[in-house]
RNA sequence: GGGCGCGUAGCUCAGCGGUAGAGCACUACGUUGACAUCGUAGGGGUCACAGGUUCGAUCCCUGUCGCGCCCACCA
């Protein structure tokens, strides 16, 4: 017997283990057809310093729906779980720990030292994310679990960066790039935030040098940058400014004579129309520098401190140097004003400071290039973004691509496979001795050689995820079996970041996109719309709530709330309902077993006979084929609260309840058969709610399965049902009446204010089937209704109140109700036949389209049409008035 | 500045050319042998606003207002 209600933590990590045990999630799983077609899924590896967050949850959530219901429809899935070494995160885990343990910090440790204690840390705790995904029930294969640094992918990260560097996508180049002062890294574009700041426009005189007492003012945001300015630039057609162009100014404090230049980068509007021109720290500067063939002097450190460039101001922060340098500007009289400005500000993304454009040496791949296959394949339909919508804005980034910046200052992470020789030449190869050979060659005798110390972008070795876990560079039979992917399932904050590098690497190495669908998901806010941040204070932890709620009602909330295109705002209460939803399911459970609703393996639903067993037969092969539609199209709200409607408002409060005399009646015939479609289509349930609701539905299928011939778990076979030709409109109109007659019956009681009081229902109109129908099930309505007596009549009673289901009427002392959705069916359909026979007219008047699309005009021009369009008038307003007398 | 999306019941959200839906909250009644983590019924909405298309618009088109996000922007 089942307890009185299903206590998730007693249940979930035992079915879990069982089926680990099983080897259920295993690609090539045991008890496959050997015809099984793969199904492949790539997680989106999370950090393995991190912990399982609302993000997390409904990223697998959505995985493992779609997983489980590949693998109950019979495919072979592989979905291939991981980790990511996540560059700086992971640094500053690590460096915290050294801090805590006061250990010696990462530079003075050097690399070797450091990397020991990264691979340390996740020995330690790197198994965390991977139990928290257990917990919430993902299916992945672990015996296949990879990490971005193990020695396979290591491997394939070598391998890409040389053959990219061979084929000069991958460059090595001194240009400006966004370099973060905490970190001591230059960062990609991709990793800088724009943040409002409240900052001033300071306006700033340079004196000319033809005549000090005549000033060009400029304005700027970066005083503290005036120290390598190389000229000032004026738009070419700015009168105020034309007569200055060519002269040359002397900049203050640092007393350098550089140009007033004409560029057409300058724009009047802003600051005073006269800008500084700084090459060596500013994008756009760096461009007027270019063209106007400037110098460029870097004024900061690697700490965004002033450099020996800076003079006196050497070794203040940028900061202390800005206030330095106004007041000396002040003192000098050079200041002409200071506005407030607001502007948005470059940050690094994991740093929050500040970034400084800074000049340095960096490694390159030639975005440019690898994105042309990639913007093609989505182009052309191989890959395609769900919703839709979304490939344009991977076609806008990718169009206007920007070369990626790989290198990285940091201290995890691949270190970039390049050899440095004395002069200067550098020499890439996969390993060492590869290297050395190459420099022996070049040199033409053994030449010592040092390695570069960057490391790569953590994105760099993400990009390769699709093939790399699966083996690839060696040729192996995973790669050939389950690449290219089935659908990646990510968040639209990674599509740059992750999804097009993918696509980039996976067409470029291995000729194919990486997957044929990319799902874009929404971010999960808290209730008010917020995103949830730890500083808002506003997180919800999914492992709280599985620990209150159960995973099951956890993940059936996400799955309900996973519209297209709308971001979801998660309430508490929203997860307590869908636990009520378990516990609805458990008792129904609860229920067939209190009734002997025994599974029949000879049970064959099309040979059922009762019309309550037809109709529910064919009310689970809709469900069934809406779970289907549903999950194809990605509609994970419509799949799963297509289930919801189906259990709790079809199975539960109608199927059960009109079966309940039945159950109770002497019937044997009639009881053993509902007896078996209750329990079949509660089988039914359980292997379709199983992607959403694991635990509960494995469950129920172990304890039905005590009573019935044994069987395995739902992963085990492909057990997917295949209902189909139960559909039965004799059976739904029988069933549709009964319900609506029970309901109107009930809501009339309210209505007059007689909830329990007895009542007789006096059946009348359509008497033949009305009467059939009304023997047939009399006891059951004459149950759920709560009446005395059911009696039949050809007309209405006088006073009575009548409720027409269907052709026939129905009435109650007292009460109204009629069917207006009816009516108006049956004037769209008056109104198609009289558009019929409009265009009839008009066909003979070889004026087709004209009528469809002018009836005014027809009203003036034409007698028989207009006679035509007065009767869709009259029609309407009849209808109208009929509509408007029944309320 | 460029782009995307959203404004539907008190709240969280579905829906989408044909009588406005669910859950939660609220009200009334109900412990009727699966379930009070329940049942039945009810109140509550000019579906942001304005035009247009249509026999008919919450839904399609145009515009306005409000909100959110992404990209670009350090004078």
């Amino acid at each position: 017997m089942l307890e009185k209600s299903y206590l998730p933590s007693e249940v979930e990590g035992r079915i879990y283990r069982q089926w680990e045990e099983s080897g259920a999630f295993r690609a090539g799983r045991p008890g496959l057809s050997p015809k099984a077609k793969p199904y492949t899924i790539v997680i989106p590896p999370p950090n393995v310093t991190g912990s399982l967050h609302m993000g997390h949850a409904l990223n697998n959530t959505l995985q493992d729906i779609l997983c489980r219901f590949e693998r109950m429809r019979g495919r072979d899935v592989l979905w291939q779980p991981g980790t990511d070494h996540a560059g700086i995160a992971t640094q500053m885990v690590v460096e915290r720990k050294l801090a805590a343990e006061n250990k010696t910090d990462r530079r003075t440790m050097g690399r070797e030292a450091f990397i020991a204690e990264v691979w340390k840390w996740k020995e330690q705790s790197g198994g965390t994310i991977t139990n928290q995904l257990k917990r919430l029930g993902a299916s992945c294969d672990w015996s296949r679990d990879r990490f971005t640094m193990d020695e396979g992918l290591s491997r394939a990260v070598l391998k890409v960066f040389v053959e990219l560097y061979r084929k000069k996508l991958i460059y090595k180049d001194k240009r400006l790039v966004n370099w973060d002062p905490r970190f001591q890294t230059a960062i990609s574009d991709l990793e800088v935030v724009q943040q409002e700041v409240k900052g001033h426009l300071w306006h700033f005189r340079y004196p000319l040098k033809d005549d000090p007492s005549k000033f060009i003012v400029i304005a700027t945001t970066r005083p503290e940058t005036m120290l390598g300015d190389t000229a000032v630039a004026v738009h070419p057609d700015d009168a105020r400014y034309k007569h200055l162009i060519g002269k040359m100014v002397v900049l203050p404090l640092v007393g350098r004579e550089i140009p007033i230049v004409a560029d057409d980068y300058s724009d009047p509007e802003k600051g005073t129309g006269a800008v500084k021109i700084t090459p060596a720290h500013d994008f756009n500067d760096f461009e007027v520098g270019k063209r106007h063939k400037l110098g460029s002097i870097n004024v900061l450190d690697a700490f965004a401190r002033i450099n020996e460039n800076g003079g006196e101001y050497k070794g203040l922060d940028r900061f202390e140097a800005r206030k330095r340098i106004v007041a000396d500007i002040e003192a000098l009289g050079l200041l002409d004003k200071i506005e407030a400005h607001t502007h948005m500000v470059p940050h690094g993304d994991r740093s929050g400071v500040p970034v400084e454009p800074w000049l340095t040496d960096q490694w390159y791949v030639d975005a440019k290039t690898l994105a042309k296959p990639a913007i093609k394949a989505v182009e052309s339909g191989k890959t395609r973004f769900v919703p839709d919508n979304w490939s344009k804005t991977y076609f806008e980034w990718m169009r206007n691509i920007e070369p990626w910046c790989i290198s990285r200052q940091l201290g995890g992470g691949h270190q970039i496979p390049a050899w440095d020789g004395p002069d200067g030449e550098i020499f890439v190869a996969e390993s060492e001795s590869d290297a050395t050979a190459l420099a022996s060659a070049h040199y033409g005798k053994s030449t010592a050689l040092k390695r570069d110390p960057d490391v790569l972008d953590t994105w760099f070795s993400s990009a390769l995820w699709p093939f790399s876990t699966l083996g690839w560079p060696d040729e192996t039979p995973e790669v050939a079996r389950y690449y290219p992917t089935n659908v990646l399932v990510t968040g639209f904050d990674i599509i740059f970041f992750w999804v097009a590098r993918m696509m980039m690497t996976g067409l470029h190495f291995m000729k194919k996109v990486p997957f044929d669908t990319v799902y874009i998901h929404a971010l999960v806010r808290d209730e008010k719309g917020q995103k949830m941040s730890k500083s808002k204070g506003n997180v919800i932890d999914p492992l709280e709530l599985i620990d209150e709620y159960g995973a099951d009602a956890l993940r059936f909330t996400l799955a309900r709330l996973a519209a297209q295109g709308r971001d979801i705002k998660l309430a508490k209460a929203a997860i307590e309902g869908n636990r009520n939803f378990a516990t609805k399911l458990w008792n129904a459970a609860r229920f067939a077993e209190m009734n002997e609703c025994r599974r029949d393996p000879a049970f064959n639903p099309k040979k059922v006979k009762g019309t309550l067993n037809r109709w529910i037969l064919g009310e689970t092969e809709r469900a069934a084929r809406a779970v289907v539609e549903g999950l194809e199209a990605y509609k994970f709200n419509e799949a799963a609260g297509g289930l919801y409607d189906f259990v709790w408002g079809i199975y539960c409060d109608w199927f059960l309840e009109l079966a309940k005399p039945i159950f109770a009646g002497s019937d044997e015939k009639a009881k053993a058969e509902t007896r078996a479609t209750a329990a079949f289509v509660l089988d039914q349930i359980l292997v379709l709610l199983h992607p959403f609701m694991p635990f509960i539905t494995e469950e129920l299928w172990e304890r039905t399965g005590e009573t019935g011939p044994t069987r395995e778990t739902m992963l085990a076979v492909a057990v997917w049902p295949k209902l189909k030709g139960l559909e039965n409109s004799d059976a739904d109109a029988e069933i549709g009446w009964v319900i609506a007659l029970v309901s109107g019956i009930r809501s009339v009681r309210t209505e007059i204010g007689v909830p329990s009081a007895p009542l007789r229902l006096v059946l009348c109109g359509a008497a033949d089937e009305t009467r059939k129908r009304a023997a047939r099930h009399g006891d059951v309505i004459k149950r759920l209704a709560r009446l005395e007596a059911i009696e039949l009549a050809a007309e209405p009673p006088k006073g009575s109140v009548q409720i027409v289901v269907g052709e026939a009427t129905a009435a109650l002392p007292l009460a109204g109700i009629i069917d207006v959705g009816a009516e108006r069916e049956r004037l769209s359909r008056e109104i198609d036949k009289a558009r019929a026979e409009i265009a009839k007219v008009d066909q003979r008047l070889g004026n087709e389209a004209f009528m469809a699309k002018a009836p005014e005009h027809v009203v003036t021009e034409n007698r028989e049409r207009r006679a035509g369009f007065e009767a869709i008038v009259e029609m309407l307003t009849a209808a109208l008035k009929r509509i408007e007398a029944v309320g």
